[in-house]
RNA sequence: GCGCCUGUAGUUCAAUGGAUAGAACGAGGGACUUCUAAUCCCUUAAUGCAGGUUCGAUUCCUGCCGGGCGUACCA
């Protein structure tokens, strides 16, 4: 790559006209006035005892003798201008050469375990998880992308009593129906039942305030204390905690109804999870491995990382920061921690992964501390490779999605708006279509437009939710990109480029065409980056940027009709190359390249 | 109280400690007999406050002010 001959030569430079070099040299793309790569000086000035400019200044008198490159010092940066043949031959040749693999590494040799979306088998996926889904989608393509084996599950939180107030409410109220009978998604119709029971709990709670007038008066943890004391008064409190004993003891009754249900909730997700994209190569559910944990405990107890205090088990991490934790209650059932780090320990064992990723919302940052704490205390050698994803939620104009109260944005119902939406666009522009086509055109942008819209924002910053936003197709979104690639499509179509050999790279000598050769020679850098810093937004933020410079150069300039056969299959290759990258870059955000819209 | 995250144009987002803080939306004005106007071009406007470190700070440090999330023998 030119970059690392650019790099090498003024490594080379630095040690023939100083007798010293720095250990790496960072090099940049400076705004087109000052030239093509750049590398800021100041740095050095300290190690040289020069003035940033004077080392620009004998850097660039040494470097300058290439004809194909001329390096200019400006105020500190060694300013280099490379030949525009020369760069535009240099690059698109890797990018065409290496097409689909074009921005691939092998850099990461790692096995890595990436959990994601982990959803509740209470009710229906809601925004946040498209968030979670797109989020995991995507970093699975970038680390596989830099060479590492990527291994996607999820955990099914299938068991608890979240899934009982499901459970009870259909007992009670859904008078044994089945969701093809409501002409419902499994997962929707049992989210209903959650719902019912919550709002009678609820109900229950109104009269008992009636009856403690003192109770709104406490405090606020008080009052929340309170009120969780009292869902075991509750009469469907009560009801409920009696039906997970029941499902604790593998009641016939109450396990069939669990099963029937959760089998609703799954063939929800899954169609849910298909409209997305989403795929796993291992499913796990709570309800297998909430007690591998205990395995752990007593391990845990002769490394001497736990001990016993009230009947309870806890871990001291005080030492590195942390509180005291506890790991068992006092009648000996094991919490949530427990049981994730039972679940990391079979994991290694089934697959012998170097580190694993959690993509977890940042509300969970505290947890994820903690089971990585306990983890390198019980002497685990890969605990170091562990790593939280950890993102912000969604929130809505009216604040934090409460799914207790039914404030939610469903999954479902965005993705279908969206697409119901782009529908009405693509009708409106080619209305000899048939349904069939303007469907498929319509999932293609409507889906890309959402996923792009949560990508592009960096994972730990919360996203305000604004449907307007959410459902736009033009400026930054993911329509902008794809049509970018429709369009190109759309030329190439009528005509494809020679061979590389036989095509004049020298003829690309508009700003215009610079721009997107450089453009595409950063992509590699990007994908890198992002990979290594778990952050799909570079990438959304950079497939814009190149979108932008493509349509700038559509505009100016003609492919088709260019001045010569000599410009024309240039500028052929210049934008086939440009959607090589385009088409790399969506498939890494798990977004589709229209061929047309 | 303590801990973590966060504060950039009217709004939503960018910017490995480097040159003049970039976009998009909105508002206003232009560009289709020309490869797709889901596009392009122009105008408009911002680093919460006060210090510090540095040749250089949106970025690092301290304090203050504002927002979010944690801090359960919940998950």
């Amino acid at each position: 790559m030119i970059t690392d001959v650019i790099r090498k030569e003024i490594q080379k430079t630095f040690k023939a006209v100083f007798d010293w070099q720095p250990t790496d040299i960072s090099i940049t793309n400076p705004e087109p006035q000052f030239g093509d790569f750049s590398v800021s000086c100041h740095q050095y000035a300290q190690e040289l005892k020069l003035s940033p400019q004077a080392i620009a200044q004998k850097l660039a008198d040494a470097v300058a003798s290439d004809g194909s490159m001329r390096a200019h010092a400006v105020a500190g940066h060694l300013n280099i201008s490379v030949d525009a043949g020369v760069l535009a031959k240099d690059v698109l040749s890797d990018v065409i050469n290496q097409d689909r693999h074009y921005g691939e590494s092998t850099t990461n040799t790692q096995k890595i375990l990436l959990e994601y979306s982990s959803p509740n088998t209470n009710k229906p996926l809601h925004l946040g998880h498209v968030r979670n889904n797109v989020l995991g989608m995507s970093l699975a393509q970038l680390l596989a992308s830099q060479g590492a084996q990527v291994i996607k599950t999820q955990i099914i939180n299938d068991r608890g009593i979240h899934i009982i107030k499901s459970m009870l409410a259909y007992q009670k109220w859904g008078h044994g129906h089945t969701p093809e009978e409501a002409g419902e998604k499994g997962d929707h119709f049992v989210g209903k039942f959650y719902v019912m029971f919550e709002r009678e709990f609820e109900r229950e709670w109104q009269v008992f305030l009636k009856d403690n007038p003192e109770v709104p008066g406490l405090s606020k943890e008080d009052a929340a204390k309170r009120r969780q004391e009292f869902f075991g008064e509750s009469e469907i409190g009560a009801q409920a905690q009696e039906m997970l004993r029941k499902w604790e003891s593998s009641d016939k009754d109450v396990m069939a109804l669990w099963k029937q249900m959760n089998e609703w909730v799954y063939s929800g997700f899954y169609e849910t999870y298909q409209e997305l994209g989403s795929t796993f190569d291992k499913d796990y559910f709570e309800s297998n491995t909430y007690l591998l944990g205990k395995k752990i405990i007593d391990e845990g107890i002769k490394k001497g990382v736990f001990y016993e205090e009230g009947g309870a088990l806890w871990a001291d991490l005080t030492d590195v920061g942390l509180d005291k934790k506890l790991v068992q209650r006092s009648d000996g059932t094991s919490v949530y921690v427990t049981q994730d780090f039972g679940l990391a320990v079979a994991r290694q064992k089934e697959f012998g992964f170097d580190g694993m990723v959690y993509v977890v919302g940042h509300e969970q940052e505290y947890h994820f501390k903690v089971l990585f704490a306990i983890l390198k205390k019980l002497g685990y050698a890969w605990a170091s490779q562990l790593h939280h994803l950890s993102y912000g939620l969604v929130f809505l104009p009216e604040g934090k999605m409460k799914s207790r109260e039914g404030k939610v944005v469903d999954a479902d119902t965005i993705i279908a708006e969206v697409t119901s939406l782009a529908a009405e666009e693509v009708k409106k522009r080619f209305p000899e279509l048939t349904d069939v086509e303007i469907l498929e055109r319509a999932e293609t942008i409507g889906t890309g437009a959402l996923k792009f819209f949560l990508l592009r924002v960096t994972p730990t910053q919360s996203i305000h939710f604004n449907p307007k936003e959410a459902i736009a197709f033009e400026g930054s979104t993911g329509p902008y990109v794809q049509y970018a690639h429709a369009r190109i499509t759309s030329i190439l179509s009528e005509e494809t480029p020679l061979e590389i050999g036989n095509i004049h790279f020298d003829r690309l000598n508009t700003p215009e065409e610079k721009t997107l050769v450089l453009k595409l020679l950063q992509y590699v850098d990007v994908i890198s980056g992002a990979a290594e810093h778990y952050n799909p937004s570079a990438v959304c933020n950079y497939l814009i940027e190149l979108s932008h410079n493509f349509n700038t150069f559509y505009h100016e300039h003609s492919v088709l009709k260019a001045e010569s056969e000599e410009l024309k299959h240039s500028r052929l290759l210049l934008i086939s190359a440009v959607r090589i990258v385009l088409r790399n870059g969506l498939s890494l955000l798990n977004i589709k390249a229209p061929e047309k819209m």
